[in-house]
RNA sequence: GGCCUCGUCGUCUAGUGGUCUAGGACAUCAGGUUUUCAUCCUGGAAAUCGCGGGUUCGAAUCCCGCCGAGGUCACCA
């Protein structure tokens, strides 16, 4: 393959179509393709894909822009900041299609199809009867002259289609799966440009990549087989080729393309969660590349600097979210009291809390957290009134005994107040008297939180403050 | 169905002819960190390298065939 691209400043783009909510398969191709583009000091371009009207939905490209800053990917042109090539919305460029596809129609390399679905319909009927691969019949491509200027005219509705030549095998070098040959045999005579004048995906990437001096296009694995027809039209236009990379889709459980039956596809509901973009964004990495030194734990720095096509994963990985609540709970556990604080503040439903206060529950609650929605069922103890499982606890003790000791610890914390003293005292006295030490100290976690899981109890108690816990331990007995 | 891509522990993967009685991570199990949970530490179980042939002194690694999975065959991207 001729390729002149060597030498060229590296340009990468991500082309997400506006039809939903962003996707966290459209983020999974843009680490690559923003890693390898950074890597090699070039672009990243963020293009949006607009060209079928009806699967258009209006604020989706906004959310795409969104959910891209939040995972901290910035590209270096887009729609919103512009750049060099604008615009970088592909129905704002209609016209700039127009004017190529018409060229292709001089080449010969396209023409006009005035066929009617109906007839598209039956052709493809029967050949589908007859077991053979649904494919244009190229009636429309032996027009006369004439008859082409007299539909013009008439203004009868039309598409123009790529002329594909008949039994040639198209051979690219993909970066990540080397060689592939695909003959035009089992490529149709793809539609160019649409009745409503809008052009395909097909017709405007190939243009679009061009005119923007894109060099390498990584993108998922199910544009393998369009790819021929893009390096037709390259052809076509005498173009320069671009290399092509063909990342492995991301999988459901049954191993289908990931698909929000399965999984939450949005990179809103990640965020949403409480996933932190670093965490996402390495997880993200390890499913389709591998650090050369195994490190696992890893920044879009290290990784734009670490980067090979050699090294990245060509079976399709399924989405484990095991993996990434780890992943999350690694970076979560690095942050800064301070950091944490600012980012989960948003996800907190107790609005007036204290500062002072919550960076006393956040001390104790950092390393529990594997999401930050996690925290209001973490800490609702700390500020909310609780409901005491009594019969949790008189499975444990007898009521004479639970009253015996919680009379006890009150005394205790009356005395001595809460500190390693007296949480010393309670235990000599549990010991004194017999009592299990797990059990003693576990019938005091219950009074006091409510529940059978806790940051260490003494630290509780603390953060709690002597007349809370007395409040909650006399409740008990007084019931 | 045609074409294309892929196939190592449950999951993500390392591995490019001998150092592989196949390494790591998540999940899981057991123990420890003189009270729970979490963190941390230690250890265990877990892959006849999809199957069958070949090449070779020697194959997860090379070749052939088969099987399985996925993708794609639209006036969707």
């Amino acid at each position: 393959m001729k390729n002149n691209n060597i030498q060229k400043k590296v340009r990468t783009r991500i082309a997400p179509s506006p039809t939903g909510d962003p996707h966290i398969g459209t983020l999974y191709q843009s680490i690559f393709d923003y890693a390898f583009a950074k890597q090699n000091n070039g672009d990243f371009i963020l293009r949006i894909e607009d060209t079928d009207r009806d699967r258009f939905v209006k604020g989706a490209e906004e959310n795409i822009i969104n959910a891209f800053k939040w995972a901290g990917i910035v590209p270096d042109e887009s729609p919103s900041q512009g750049g060099k090539y604008s615009p970088y919305r592909q129905s704002e460029r209609l016209y700039i299609y127009k004017k190529y596809i018409n060229e292709l129609i001089s080449r010969k390399s396209a023409y006009y199809c005035f066929c009617s679905k109906e007839r598209l319909a039956k052709i493809r009927e029967i050949q589908i009867k007859n077991k053979v691969q649904p494919k244009y019949d190229k009636y429309c491509l032996n027009l006369k002259k004439d008859e082409i200027d007299k539909n013009l005219e008439d203004n009868k509705p039309y598409v123009v289609r790529l002329n594909v030549p008949n039994d040639t095998d198209i051979i690219f070098d993909d970066l990540i799966r080397g060689r592939i040959i695909i003959n035009t045999k089992s490529i149709d005579d793809q539609i160019l440009l649409k009745t409503d004048g809008y052009p395909t995906y097909h017709a405007a990437v190939v243009i679009d990549d061009h005119l923007m001096e894109i060099t390498h296009i990584i993108r998922g694995e199910e544009w393998i087989s369009s790819t021929p027809k893009h390096i037709l039209i390259y052809k076509a236009f005498g173009w320069d080729i671009p290399y092509f990379a063909h990342l492995s889709l991301l999988r459901n459980r049954d191993k289908s393309k990931v698909s929000k039956r399965h999984n939450n596809t949005s990179i809103d509901w990640y965020r949403e969660e409480g996933y932190l973009p670093e965490a996402l964004i390495n997880y993200l990495i390890l499913l389709g590349w591998s650090s050369p030194d195994g490190k696992e734990i890893i920044s879009m720095d290290e990784f734009v600097r670490k980067f090979s096509f050699s090294r990245v994963t060509k079976g399709g990985p399924i989405f484990d979210i095991d993996k990434l609540n780890w992943i999350n709970g690694v970076y979560i556990r690095q942050l800064s009291l301070l950091n944490l604080k600012k980012l989960i503040i948003p996800y907190l439903k107790y609005k007036d809390i204290k500062s002072s206060y919550l960076d006393s529950i956040l001390k104790l609650t950092q390393e529990r957290l594997k999401k930050l929605s996690e925290i209001n069922d973490l800490i609702s103890f700390f500020i909310e009134d609780i409901d005491i499982p009594k019969d949790l606890i008189y499975g444990i003790f007898s009521i004479n005994d639970v009253k015996k000791i919680i009379k006890n610890i009150i005394l205790i914390i009356d005395k001595y107040g809460i500190n390693e003293e007296s949480e010393q005292i309670m235990r000599e006295y549990a010991l004194n008297n017999n009592y299990k030490i797990g059990d003693f100290f576990m019938i005091i976690r219950l009074a006091i939180t409510g529940r059978k899981a806790s940051p260490p109890l003494l630290d509780t108690m603390y953060v709690l403050g002597d007349k809370k816990v007395k409040e909650r331990l006399s409740r008990l007995i007084n019931t």
